[in-house]
DNA sequence: AGTCATAGTTGGGCATTATACAACGTCATT
DNA sequence: AATGACGTTGTATAATGCCCAACTATGACT
């Protein structure tokens, strides 16, 4: 017994808030989580009284409660990497003029963590806190080239382009690591390519990544190439720097 | 038996580790909790292995995981109140050239929901997810003063002009309920001004309040009247605005 | 309005589960 | 090398949380 269940359905429960916009009801909750309507109860009231969850009086759904913003924000001020990218960040965005993103590898996915917008009015917009699949975004493939992070089990199909088979994905990251940057060619978004390099620490261990992402028809094949110089360039800046922070 | 013990001593564990900026072993979690070593233990494999908990594997400490800021973002961009207000907190910091701060009641104390920063270089930063008291802030006591939050029990003093006499408390918020708006004259902050109005949804239920702060240099008594008009204003152009929300 | 249906909460017996205690392994420090 | 501190793991026990069921409240439909 290494799991303690009632703590793990609380989690459990937690995700599935944070999934569903329009609430959850108990009922809901019971049968997603195969418990009983009671137990359900008792540990969303749990939830509940800890500020973890809120109960809507009149639709007697739940949501999240606003502790976990709090909670957010202690871990994103404490994330040395997110304090050291800021101007790394805003400098990708003026010289591509291309919104900039910073993302680290969270239970199989990638975790945006701070984003600078780009001032035109057609851009790629990815609020912190996303959470993006691995296997069809630069980001993620950044992290799957260079780091430690498994290949998800299923490769998720979003757009036509999207790499499903994993033998294919296993050459293309080969191909990441030679080339030193990746690339998402409408794989994850229709009309939105993205381009990213990861992040080193002192240990050369990848601890995220970062990158750019804009509509196709800026970030042009033709483009690409010299935008991709700016994204391996402030990467290689932000890496060396990481290298030195504590 | 209405509250399942071992997830509030999950959610406990997760404020402390909120609390603590450079995580906590697991002996201090067990003598804070006052649970055994190996509960503690157990408590918190459960939260690294559904991530909302890491392990530093060379100091051995835990810290927060990276799940809670997907969660984080689930809450904010569920806040119909966050998406209305983020033009007038815009207009708010642009007349006021003042920090705009947008804030809801959570746990007994103050959530910062939003920000617009000030162009100025001396300003007031409130990151989104700070959580600070209710009777010594300008956004608490507007909640305070309209909504139907309760006073804390204990009113903790952090500057010398903190109100900390629930009577005095009772008097003030009467003025503030006779004038419309609520100052912070430093009595969270030394140096700190704030003015702030509730705002209230379609059922003149208060949801929210919305303010700027400012070094009391430049929000002095003088200006602070004229100030307070602007705010009062905006924040009744708000509180319209969310009653034909929905 | 009255009845029915659906959903959420509460109570109690029981088995599973989490706990406390202790031993072990690991690492750092002397 | 030895000691000490810390985290993890094993195990018996009893307390906890689970299941089932009854109860209550709310809303729908006639």
């Amino acid at each position: 017994m290494t799991e303690i269940q009632s703590l793990a359905r609380g989690l459990k429960i937690l995700d599935l808030l944070g999934q569903a916009s329009d609430g959850i009801s108990i009922t809901e909750l019971a049968e997603t989580l195969k418990v009983d309507k009671g137990s359900a109860s008792r540990l969303v009231s749990t939830l509940a009284r800890y500020g973890y969850a809120e109960k809507d009086e009149v639709t007697r759904r739940y949501h999240l409660g606003p502790q976990v913003v709090g909670l957010s924000r202690s871990v994103l001020t404490r994330l040395p990497l997110r304090e050291a990218a800021k101007s790394y960040l805003r400098q990708l965005m003026e010289r591509t003029g291309e919104c900039a993103h910073l993302a680290v590898p969270a239970q199989g996915k990638v975790l945006y963590i701070d984003q600078v917008e780009s001032p035109a009015t057609l851009r790629v917009n990815a609020e912190v806190g996303t959470m993006n699949p691995l296997h069809c975004t630069a980001l993620g493939k950044a992290l799957l080239a260079f780091g430690d992070v498994e290949i998800p089990g299923t490769l998720e199909r979003f757009t036509p382009r999207t790499i499903k088979s994993k033998r294919t994905l296993q050459g293309h990251l080969e191909e990441i690591r030679r080339i030193g940057y990746a690339v998402d060619d409408e794989e994850f978004d229709p009309g939105v390519r993205c381009i990213a390099v990861p992040i080193f620490d002192f240990r050369d261990k990848v601890i995220g990544a970062i990158g750019i992402s804009g509509p196709s028809t800026r970030i042009t094949p033709e483009r690409l190439p010299q935008l991709a110089v700016m994204v391996v360039e402030i990467g290689k800046a932000l890496s060396e720097r990481m290298t030195f922070t504590r």
